[in-house]
DNA sequence: AGTCTGTATTGACCACAAGTCAATAGTTGA
DNA sequence: TCAACTATTGACTTGTGGTCAATACAGACT
Protein backbone atom coordinates (compact mmCIF):
# COMPACT_ATOMS: atom_id res chain seq x y z
CA UNK A 1 0.00 0.00 0.00
CA UNK A 2 1.64 3.12 -0.93
CA UNK A 3 -0.17 5.74 1.74
CA UNK A 4 1.86 8.56 1.99
CA UNK A 5 0.30 11.56 0.44
CA UNK A 6 -2.38 10.12 -1.39
CA UNK A 7 -5.82 10.08 0.77
CA UNK A 8 -7.30 6.69 1.47
CA UNK A 9 -10.62 7.39 -0.84
CA UNK A 10 -7.61 8.62 -3.85
CA UNK A 11 -6.38 4.70 -3.37
CA UNK A 12 -9.58 3.80 -3.19
CA UNK A 13 -10.60 5.24 -6.20
CA UNK A 14 -7.81 3.89 -8.29
CA UNK A 15 -8.23 0.53 -7.55
CA UNK A 16 -11.83 -0.91 -9.22
CA UNK A 17 -13.19 -0.50 -5.72
CA UNK A 18 -16.53 -2.29 -5.58
CA UNK A 19 -18.95 0.91 -4.62
CA UNK A 20 -21.68 -0.43 -2.05
CA UNK A 21 -25.56 -0.54 -3.39
CA UNK A 22 -27.90 1.36 -1.55
CA UNK A 23 -31.46 0.66 -1.77
CA UNK A 24 -34.56 2.51 0.05
CA UNK A 25 -35.70 0.60 2.67
CA UNK A 26 -38.78 -0.99 0.98
CA UNK A 27 -36.98 -2.15 -2.28
CA UNK A 28 -35.00 -3.64 -0.62
CA UNK A 29 -37.46 -5.43 1.94
CA UNK A 30 -39.74 -6.26 -1.52
CA UNK A 31 -36.59 -7.51 -2.81
CA UNK A 32 -35.53 -9.43 -0.16
CA UNK A 33 -39.38 -11.00 0.58
CA UNK A 34 -39.48 -11.81 -3.42
CA UNK A 35 -35.96 -14.14 -3.40
CA UNK A 36 -37.35 -15.54 -0.20
CA UNK A 37 -40.60 -16.75 -1.51
CA UNK A 38 -38.66 -17.87 -4.68
CA UNK A 39 -36.60 -19.91 -2.45
CA UNK A 40 -39.34 -21.41 0.00
CA UNK A 41 -41.17 -22.51 -2.70
CA UNK A 42 -39.07 -24.89 -4.33
CA UNK A 43 -36.93 -25.76 -1.87
CA UNK A 44 -37.86 -27.21 2.28
CA UNK A 45 -37.77 -24.58 5.00
CA UNK A 46 -34.68 -26.48 6.37
CA UNK A 47 -33.13 -26.34 2.74
CA UNK A 48 -32.97 -22.78 2.25
CA UNK A 49 -30.63 -20.79 4.07
CA UNK A 50 -29.89 -17.13 4.63
CA UNK A 51 -26.42 -17.13 3.44
CA UNK A 52 -28.35 -18.55 -0.24
CA UNK A 53 -31.00 -15.90 -0.21
CA UNK A 54 -28.39 -13.24 1.14
CA UNK A 55 -25.99 -14.34 -2.31
CA UNK A 56 -29.18 -14.38 -4.39
CA UNK A 57 -29.46 -10.87 -3.34
CA UNK A 58 -25.67 -9.70 -3.43
CA UNK A 59 -26.06 -8.62 0.58
CA UNK A 60 -24.33 -9.66 3.00
CA UNK A 61 -26.20 -11.93 6.04
CA UNK A 62 -26.49 -9.08 8.41
CA UNK A 63 -28.07 -7.07 6.01
CA UNK A 64 -30.60 -9.73 5.98
CA UNK A 65 -31.26 -9.78 9.06
CA UNK A 66 -31.42 -5.65 9.52
CA UNK A 67 -34.66 -6.57 7.56
CA UNK A 68 -36.15 -9.54 9.31
CA UNK A 69 -34.99 -10.31 12.67
CA UNK A 70 -34.98 -14.05 12.32
CA UNK A 71 -35.48 -16.52 9.55
CA UNK A 72 -38.73 -17.35 10.32
CA UNK A 73 -39.60 -13.92 10.40
CA UNK A 74 -38.21 -13.87 6.84
CA UNK A 75 -40.91 -16.83 6.03
CA UNK A 76 -43.94 -15.85 7.92
CA UNK A 77 -43.53 -12.60 6.14
CA UNK A 78 -43.32 -14.84 2.47
CA UNK A 79 -46.39 -16.53 3.62
CA UNK A 80 -48.55 -14.06 4.70
CA UNK A 81 -48.11 -12.49 1.70
CA UNK A 82 -49.30 -15.99 -0.20
CA UNK A 83 -52.21 -16.51 2.16
CA UNK A 84 -53.23 -12.91 1.43
CA UNK A 85 -53.05 -12.86 -2.72
CA UNK A 86 -55.21 -16.56 -2.02
CA UNK A 87 -57.70 -14.97 0.00
CA UNK A 88 -58.14 -11.65 -1.93
CA UNK A 89 -58.51 -14.19 -5.13
CA UNK A 90 -61.31 -16.18 -3.63
CA UNK A 91 -63.02 -13.69 -2.00
CA UNK A 92 -63.32 -11.07 -5.00
CA UNK A 93 -66.11 -13.81 -6.83
CA UNK A 94 -69.36 -11.73 -7.28
CA UNK A 95 -71.82 -12.47 -4.40
CA UNK A 96 -75.43 -12.13 -5.96
CA UNK A 97 -74.61 -15.40 -7.58
CA UNK A 98 -76.57 -18.60 -6.52
CA UNK A 99 -75.31 -20.71 -4.29
CA UNK A 100 -74.21 -23.17 -6.81
CA UNK A 101 -72.78 -20.70 -9.07
CA UNK A 102 -71.10 -18.88 -6.06
CA UNK A 103 -69.52 -22.31 -5.23
CA UNK A 104 -68.66 -22.74 -8.45
CA UNK A 105 -66.74 -19.59 -9.00
CA UNK A 106 -64.98 -19.47 -5.38
CA UNK A 107 -63.56 -23.18 -6.17
CA UNK A 108 -62.49 -22.04 -10.05
CA UNK A 109 -60.47 -19.03 -8.20
CA UNK A 110 -59.03 -21.23 -5.98
CA UNK A 111 -58.14 -23.84 -7.98
CA UNK A 112 -56.94 -21.12 -10.51
CA UNK A 113 -54.59 -19.29 -8.26
CA UNK A 114 -53.07 -23.12 -6.97
CA UNK A 115 -53.04 -23.61 -10.40
CA UNK A 116 -50.80 -20.82 -11.07
CA UNK A 117 -48.31 -21.12 -7.93
CA UNK A 118 -48.66 -25.17 -7.54
CA UNK A 119 -44.67 -25.67 -6.36
CA UNK A 120 -45.42 -23.24 -3.80
CA UNK A 121 -48.86 -24.42 -2.27
CA UNK A 122 -47.47 -27.67 -2.09
CA UNK A 123 -44.33 -26.60 -0.39
CA UNK A 124 -45.33 -24.59 1.59
CA UNK A 125 -48.53 -26.60 2.68
CA UNK A 126 -46.49 -29.95 3.69
CA UNK A 127 -42.77 -28.37 3.48
CA UNK A 128 -43.51 -25.66 5.93
CA UNK A 129 -43.23 -25.24 9.65
CA UNK A 130 -46.60 -26.65 11.30
CA UNK A 131 -45.04 -26.36 14.66
CA UNK A 132 -44.46 -23.02 14.51
CA UNK A 133 -47.59 -20.87 15.96
CA UNK A 134 -47.48 -18.14 14.18
CA UNK A 135 -47.11 -20.17 10.45
CA UNK A 136 -50.37 -22.44 11.97
CA UNK A 137 -52.36 -18.90 12.50
CA UNK A 138 -52.13 -17.64 9.15
CA UNK A 139 -52.83 -20.91 7.91
CA UNK A 140 -55.88 -21.42 10.43
CA UNK A 141 -56.30 -17.81 9.29
CA UNK A 142 -56.77 -18.68 5.56
CA UNK A 143 -59.18 -21.51 6.40
CA UNK A 144 -61.47 -19.89 8.48
CA UNK A 145 -61.33 -16.85 6.12
CA UNK A 146 -62.15 -18.71 2.46
CA UNK A 147 -65.27 -20.95 4.57
CA UNK A 148 -67.05 -17.39 5.75
CA UNK A 149 -66.54 -16.52 2.60
CA UNK A 150 -67.96 -19.62 0.98
CA UNK A 151 -71.00 -19.57 3.09
CA UNK A 152 -71.46 -16.19 3.77
CA UNK A 153 -75.04 -15.09 2.95
CA UNK A 154 -75.71 -18.68 1.39
CA UNK A 155 -79.56 -19.42 2.08
CA UNK A 156 -78.39 -22.26 4.46
CA UNK A 157 -76.30 -20.41 6.07
CA UNK A 158 -79.18 -19.56 9.19
CA UNK A 159 -79.66 -22.89 9.52
CA UNK A 160 -76.44 -23.80 11.30
CA UNK A 161 -74.27 -20.30 12.99
CA UNK A 162 -72.98 -22.01 16.36
CA UNK A 163 -74.19 -25.55 15.52
CA UNK A 164 -70.98 -27.63 16.32
CA UNK A 165 -71.95 -30.40 13.90
CA UNK A 166 -72.23 -28.52 11.52
CA UNK A 167 -68.55 -26.33 12.12
CA UNK A 168 -66.71 -29.12 12.62
CA UNK A 169 -68.17 -30.34 9.16
CA UNK A 170 -67.08 -27.57 7.79
CA UNK A 171 -63.77 -27.50 9.22
CA UNK A 172 -63.72 -30.98 7.55
CA UNK A 173 -64.70 -29.87 4.32
CA UNK A 174 -62.01 -28.04 4.34
CA UNK A 175 -59.76 -30.62 4.58
CA UNK A 176 -61.01 -32.43 1.63
CA UNK A 177 -60.50 -29.28 -0.58
CA UNK A 178 -56.75 -29.50 0.72
CA UNK A 179 -56.29 -33.16 0.66
CA UNK A 180 -58.16 -33.48 -2.79
CA UNK A 181 -56.38 -30.47 -4.49
CA UNK A 182 -52.81 -31.44 -3.26
CA UNK A 183 -53.15 -34.60 -4.39
CA UNK A 184 -54.45 -33.30 -7.83
CA UNK A 185 -51.57 -30.94 -8.38
CA UNK A 186 -49.03 -33.74 -7.69
CA UNK A 187 -51.47 -36.33 -9.67
CA UNK A 188 -53.93 -35.07 -11.78
CA UNK A 189 -56.33 -37.49 -12.93
CA UNK A 190 -59.01 -35.36 -13.12
CA UNK A 191 -59.38 -32.08 -15.60
CA UNK A 192 -59.89 -29.17 -13.35
CA UNK A 193 -63.22 -28.29 -14.20
CA UNK A 194 -63.97 -32.12 -13.25
CA UNK A 195 -62.22 -31.74 -9.64
CA UNK A 196 -64.22 -28.47 -9.44
CA UNK A 197 -67.15 -30.08 -10.17
CA UNK A 198 -66.78 -33.03 -7.85
CA UNK A 199 -65.99 -30.17 -4.78
CA UNK A 200 -68.94 -29.10 -5.45
CA UNK A 201 -70.96 -31.82 -5.84
CA UNK A 202 -69.49 -32.93 -2.20
CA UNK A 203 -70.47 -29.62 -0.27
CA UNK A 204 -73.83 -29.73 -1.29
CA UNK A 205 -74.01 -33.65 -0.31
CA UNK A 206 -72.47 -32.53 2.66
CA UNK A 207 -75.20 -29.51 3.48
CA UNK A 208 -77.87 -32.22 2.08
CA UNK A 209 -76.73 -34.38 4.59
CA UNK A 210 -76.65 -32.23 7.35
CA UNK A 211 -79.53 -30.35 7.14
CA UNK A 212 -82.87 -30.84 9.50
CA UNK A 213 -84.84 -33.54 6.96
CA UNK A 214 -87.68 -31.08 7.06
CA UNK A 215 -85.39 -28.37 5.02
CA UNK A 216 -84.06 -30.62 2.56
CA UNK A 217 -86.66 -30.14 -0.27
CA UNK A 218 -85.18 -26.33 -0.50
CA UNK A 219 -81.46 -27.48 -1.38
CA UNK A 220 -82.03 -29.50 -4.24
CA UNK B 1 -3.51 -27.91 30.14
CA UNK B 2 -2.94 -30.72 27.67
CA UNK B 3 -6.15 -32.26 28.40
CA UNK B 4 -4.94 -35.54 26.56
CA UNK B 5 -6.44 -38.93 27.50
CA UNK B 6 -3.46 -39.65 29.94
CA UNK B 7 -4.27 -36.91 32.22
CA UNK B 8 -7.87 -38.58 32.23
CA UNK B 9 -7.08 -41.33 32.40
CA UNK B 10 -4.80 -41.20 35.45
CA UNK B 11 -8.13 -38.94 37.02
CA UNK B 12 -10.24 -41.96 36.39
CA UNK B 13 -8.12 -44.29 38.12
CA UNK B 14 -7.28 -42.74 41.14
CA UNK B 15 -11.27 -42.06 41.68
CA UNK B 16 -13.63 -44.45 41.79
CA UNK B 17 -14.34 -44.92 38.40
CA UNK B 18 -17.50 -44.99 37.42
CA UNK B 19 -18.40 -48.44 35.69
CA UNK B 20 -20.19 -48.05 31.40
CA UNK B 21 -23.38 -49.77 31.83
CA UNK B 22 -23.81 -52.06 28.79
CA UNK B 23 -27.33 -53.15 27.44
CA UNK B 24 -28.05 -55.62 24.68
CA UNK B 25 -28.65 -54.30 21.21
CA UNK B 26 -32.16 -54.84 21.18
CA UNK B 27 -32.60 -53.47 24.60
CA UNK B 28 -30.89 -50.29 24.22
CA UNK B 29 -32.51 -49.26 21.00
CA UNK B 30 -36.06 -50.24 22.58
CA UNK B 31 -35.20 -47.37 24.92
CA UNK B 32 -34.12 -45.08 22.29
CA UNK B 33 -37.35 -44.97 20.69
CA UNK B 34 -39.18 -44.72 23.25
CA UNK B 35 -37.44 -41.66 24.35
CA UNK B 36 -37.57 -40.67 21.05
CA UNK B 37 -41.69 -40.86 20.42
CA UNK B 38 -42.15 -39.40 23.98
CA UNK B 39 -39.93 -36.86 22.75
CA UNK B 40 -40.90 -35.65 19.55
CA UNK B 41 -44.75 -36.30 20.86
CA UNK B 42 -44.61 -33.51 23.04
CA UNK B 43 -42.33 -31.11 21.14
CA UNK B 44 -41.57 -29.95 17.88
CA UNK B 45 -39.01 -31.87 15.66
CA UNK B 46 -36.34 -29.00 15.31
CA UNK B 47 -37.31 -28.85 19.29
CA UNK B 48 -35.91 -32.00 20.38
CA UNK B 49 -32.14 -32.08 19.99
CA UNK B 50 -30.37 -35.40 20.04
CA UNK B 51 -28.12 -34.04 22.84
CA UNK B 52 -31.18 -34.14 25.04
CA UNK B 53 -32.15 -37.37 24.18
CA UNK B 54 -28.84 -39.26 24.59
CA UNK B 55 -29.22 -37.17 27.63
CA UNK B 56 -31.80 -38.54 28.89
CA UNK B 57 -30.93 -42.23 27.79
CA UNK B 58 -27.61 -41.52 30.06
CA UNK B 59 -25.69 -42.51 27.04
CA UNK B 60 -23.11 -40.31 24.81
CA UNK B 61 -24.41 -38.77 21.69
CA UNK B 62 -22.34 -41.12 19.82
CA UNK B 63 -23.58 -44.07 20.78
CA UNK B 64 -26.78 -42.88 19.64
CA UNK B 65 -25.77 -42.59 16.77
CA UNK B 66 -24.28 -45.89 16.30
CA UNK B 67 -28.25 -47.24 16.81
CA UNK B 68 -29.58 -44.60 14.80
CA UNK B 69 -27.54 -42.87 12.02
CA UNK B 70 -29.53 -39.96 11.60
CA UNK B 71 -32.07 -37.65 13.57
CA UNK B 72 -34.32 -38.19 10.85
CA UNK B 73 -33.84 -42.03 10.88
CA UNK B 74 -34.85 -41.83 14.83
CA UNK B 75 -37.79 -39.60 14.16
CA UNK B 76 -39.20 -42.05 11.45
CA UNK B 77 -38.37 -45.29 13.16
CA UNK B 78 -40.25 -43.84 16.18
CA UNK B 79 -42.98 -42.41 13.56
CA UNK B 80 -43.12 -46.02 11.68
CA UNK B 81 -44.39 -47.89 15.28
CA UNK B 82 -46.72 -45.50 15.76
CA UNK B 83 -48.11 -45.75 12.32
CA UNK B 84 -48.48 -49.39 12.40
CA UNK B 85 -49.88 -49.41 15.83
CA UNK B 86 -52.62 -46.90 14.44
CA UNK B 87 -53.24 -49.46 10.73
CA UNK B 88 -53.45 -52.32 13.52
CA UNK B 89 -56.02 -51.07 16.12
CA UNK B 90 -58.13 -49.80 12.72
CA UNK B 91 -57.72 -53.22 10.42
CA UNK B 92 -58.20 -55.09 13.43
CA UNK B 93 -62.32 -54.47 13.75
CA UNK B 94 -64.25 -57.58 12.82
CA UNK B 95 -64.98 -57.23 8.58
CA UNK B 96 -68.06 -59.18 8.61
CA UNK B 97 -70.36 -56.12 9.86
CA UNK B 98 -72.77 -54.47 8.02
CA UNK B 99 -71.77 -51.88 5.88
CA UNK B 100 -72.60 -48.66 8.22
CA UNK B 101 -71.42 -50.83 12.03
CA UNK B 102 -68.22 -51.49 9.94
CA UNK B 103 -67.81 -47.92 9.46
CA UNK B 104 -68.88 -47.36 12.65
CA UNK B 105 -66.55 -49.42 14.27
CA UNK B 106 -63.52 -48.44 11.96
CA UNK B 107 -64.15 -44.90 13.15
CA UNK B 108 -64.61 -46.06 16.79
CA UNK B 109 -61.01 -47.37 16.54
CA UNK B 110 -59.16 -44.81 14.78
CA UNK B 111 -60.93 -41.93 17.44
CA UNK B 112 -60.41 -44.50 20.40
CA UNK B 113 -56.92 -44.73 19.14
CA UNK B 114 -56.09 -41.27 18.62
CA UNK B 115 -57.84 -40.39 21.96
CA UNK B 116 -54.96 -42.42 24.04
CA UNK B 117 -52.39 -40.34 21.90
CA UNK B 118 -53.78 -37.45 21.01
CA UNK B 119 -50.60 -35.14 21.94
CA UNK B 120 -48.60 -37.52 19.97
CA UNK B 121 -51.16 -37.45 17.51
CA UNK B 122 -51.21 -33.47 16.94
CA UNK B 123 -47.60 -33.25 17.11
CA UNK B 124 -46.41 -35.54 14.37
CA UNK B 125 -49.54 -34.60 12.27
CA UNK B 126 -48.60 -30.64 12.06
CA UNK B 127 -45.35 -30.80 13.87
CA UNK B 128 -43.37 -32.93 11.51
CA UNK B 129 -41.24 -33.03 9.18
CA UNK B 130 -43.62 -32.75 5.92
CA UNK B 131 -40.73 -32.08 3.65
CA UNK B 132 -39.20 -35.40 4.20
CA UNK B 133 -40.02 -37.95 1.06
CA UNK B 134 -39.73 -40.79 3.54
CA UNK B 135 -42.09 -39.11 6.59
CA UNK B 136 -44.46 -38.37 3.66
CA UNK B 137 -44.47 -42.47 2.55
CA UNK B 138 -45.12 -42.92 6.13
CA UNK B 139 -48.03 -40.78 6.17
CA UNK B 140 -49.20 -41.81 2.88
CA UNK B 141 -49.08 -45.43 3.98
CA UNK B 142 -51.30 -45.00 6.69
CA UNK B 143 -54.07 -43.21 4.91
CA UNK B 144 -54.03 -45.26 2.11
CA UNK B 145 -53.97 -48.70 4.25
CA UNK B 146 -56.94 -46.96 6.41
CA UNK B 147 -58.63 -46.34 3.03
CA UNK B 148 -58.27 -49.67 2.14
CA UNK B 149 -59.00 -51.24 4.93
CA UNK B 150 -62.25 -49.31 5.46
CA UNK B 151 -63.62 -49.94 1.44
CA UNK B 152 -62.74 -53.39 1.44
CA UNK B 153 -65.66 -55.76 0.74
CA UNK B 154 -68.13 -53.05 1.28
CA UNK B 155 -70.94 -53.75 -1.16
CA UNK B 156 -70.73 -50.39 -2.90
CA UNK B 157 -67.35 -51.24 -3.59
CA UNK B 158 -66.89 -52.94 -7.53
CA UNK B 159 -69.06 -50.00 -8.51
CA UNK B 160 -65.95 -47.44 -8.36
CA UNK B 161 -62.57 -49.49 -8.71
CA UNK B 162 -59.77 -47.39 -10.87
CA UNK B 163 -62.82 -44.52 -11.08
CA UNK B 164 -60.61 -41.24 -10.42
CA UNK B 165 -63.97 -39.25 -9.46
CA UNK B 166 -64.21 -41.97 -6.39
CA UNK B 167 -60.60 -42.37 -5.55
CA UNK B 168 -60.03 -38.23 -5.68
CA UNK B 169 -63.21 -38.40 -3.41
CA UNK B 170 -61.87 -41.08 -0.63
CA UNK B 171 -58.43 -38.70 -0.76
CA UNK B 172 -60.63 -35.79 -0.03
CA UNK B 173 -62.71 -37.87 2.90
CA UNK B 174 -59.55 -38.98 4.41
CA UNK B 175 -58.79 -35.28 4.72
CA UNK B 176 -61.89 -34.51 5.88
CA UNK B 177 -61.27 -37.18 8.55
CA UNK B 178 -58.35 -35.89 9.95
CA UNK B 179 -58.87 -32.26 9.97
CA UNK B 180 -62.10 -32.76 12.03
CA UNK B 181 -59.93 -35.15 14.14
CA UNK B 182 -57.48 -32.87 14.78
CA UNK B 183 -60.03 -29.69 15.55
CA UNK B 184 -61.73 -32.03 17.64
CA UNK B 185 -58.12 -33.27 19.51
CA UNK B 186 -57.95 -29.20 20.11
CA UNK B 187 -61.17 -27.86 20.90
CA UNK B 188 -63.70 -30.45 21.33
CA UNK B 189 -67.05 -29.41 20.76
CA UNK B 190 -68.41 -32.81 19.78
CA UNK B 191 -69.05 -35.90 22.22
CA UNK B 192 -66.74 -38.54 20.59
CA UNK B 193 -70.07 -40.87 19.81
CA UNK B 194 -71.15 -37.56 18.21
CA UNK B 195 -68.24 -37.35 16.06
CA UNK B 196 -68.18 -40.67 15.08
CA UNK B 197 -71.62 -40.38 13.75
CA UNK B 198 -70.65 -37.22 12.29
CA UNK B 199 -67.99 -39.05 10.16
CA UNK B 200 -70.38 -42.17 9.21
CA UNK B 201 -73.39 -39.72 7.71
CA UNK B 202 -70.65 -38.04 5.61
CA UNK B 203 -68.90 -40.85 4.60
CA UNK B 204 -72.19 -42.50 3.34
CA UNK B 205 -73.10 -38.92 2.14
CA UNK B 206 -70.44 -38.78 -0.32
CA UNK B 207 -70.90 -42.49 -1.48
CA UNK B 208 -74.60 -41.57 -2.13
CA UNK B 209 -73.50 -38.30 -4.04
CA UNK B 210 -70.86 -39.91 -6.48
CA UNK B 211 -73.01 -43.45 -7.31
CA UNK B 212 -74.60 -43.58 -10.43
CA UNK B 213 -78.21 -42.62 -10.14
CA UNK B 214 -79.35 -46.51 -10.55
CA UNK B 215 -77.63 -47.69 -7.75
CA UNK B 216 -78.75 -45.40 -5.01
CA UNK B 217 -81.53 -46.71 -4.23
CA UNK B 218 -79.60 -49.91 -3.07
CA UNK B 219 -77.12 -47.62 -0.74
CA UNK B 220 -79.98 -46.24 1.85
C1' DA C 1 -5.76 -67.56 35.53
C1' DG C 2 -4.73 -64.98 31.39
C1' DT C 3 -5.59 -63.03 26.82
C1' DC C 4 -8.02 -62.59 22.56
C1' DT C 5 -11.85 -60.90 20.02
C1' DG C 6 -15.92 -58.37 19.20
C1' DT C 7 -18.55 -54.58 20.17
C1' DA C 8 -20.95 -51.24 23.18
C1' DT C 9 -19.45 -46.96 24.61
C1' DT C 10 -17.06 -42.61 25.02
C1' DG C 11 -15.55 -37.80 24.35
C1' DA C 12 -13.16 -34.88 21.57
C1' DC C 13 -13.70 -33.06 17.27
C1' DC C 14 -15.70 -31.08 12.69
C1' DA C 15 -18.98 -28.64 9.61
C1' DC C 16 -22.33 -25.71 8.88
C1' DA C 17 -26.04 -22.51 9.59
C1' DA C 18 -28.53 -19.14 12.57
C1' DG C 19 -27.91 -15.08 14.77
C1' DT C 20 -24.94 -10.80 16.85
C1' DC C 21 -22.46 -6.59 16.73
C1' DA C 22 -19.12 -3.02 16.36
C1' DA C 23 -17.22 -0.65 12.64
C1' DT C 24 -17.69 1.59 8.07
C1' DA C 25 -19.33 3.67 3.85
C1' DG C 26 -22.77 6.24 1.54
C1' DT C 27 -26.54 9.78 1.66
C1' DT C 28 -28.76 13.79 2.94
C1' DG C 29 -29.36 18.27 4.86
C1' DA C 30 -27.48 22.54 7.06
C1' DT D 1 -17.40 21.17 4.82
C1' DC D 2 -19.32 19.04 8.51
C1' DA D 3 -22.61 16.31 11.11
C1' DA D 4 -26.10 13.06 11.64
C1' DC D 5 -28.19 9.07 10.06
C1' DT D 6 -28.54 4.56 8.34
C1' DA D 7 -27.70 0.91 4.96
C1' DT D 8 -24.16 -2.23 4.80
C1' DT D 9 -20.37 -5.23 5.98
C1' DG D 10 -17.59 -9.10 7.83
C1' DA D 11 -15.80 -11.21 11.57
C1' DC D 12 -17.51 -13.37 15.51
C1' DT D 13 -20.39 -16.47 18.70
C1' DT D 14 -23.36 -20.24 19.54
C1' DG D 15 -25.81 -24.30 19.00
C1' DT D 16 -26.54 -28.68 16.94
C1' DG D 17 -26.19 -32.56 13.74
C1' DG D 18 -22.84 -35.75 12.66
C1' DT D 19 -17.88 -38.29 12.67
C1' DC D 20 -14.24 -41.08 14.45
C1' DA D 21 -10.42 -43.15 16.71
C1' DA D 22 -9.67 -44.78 21.21
C1' DT D 23 -11.37 -47.50 25.10
C1' DA D 24 -13.79 -50.48 28.41
C1' DC D 25 -16.33 -54.37 29.00
C1' DA D 26 -18.09 -59.33 28.28
C1' DG D 27 -17.63 -63.81 26.76
C1' DA D 28 -14.88 -67.54 24.67
C1' DC D 29 -10.94 -70.16 24.28
C1' DT D 30 -6.85 -71.68 25.73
Amino acid sequence: MPPGRTTRRAVRAARSRPRRIRLETDQRRAQLLALARAAFSDRAYDDVSIDDIAREAKISKGLLYHYFPTKRDLYVAGLREIAAELVRAVTSVPADLAPIDRARAGLDAYLDHITRHSRAYVSLMQGGIGSDPEVADVVDGVRRQLADTFLKDQPFAPLFVGNARFETAVRGWIGFVEHATLEWCVNPRLSRVELRELLVEIVFAIVQALAPPMFKPRLG
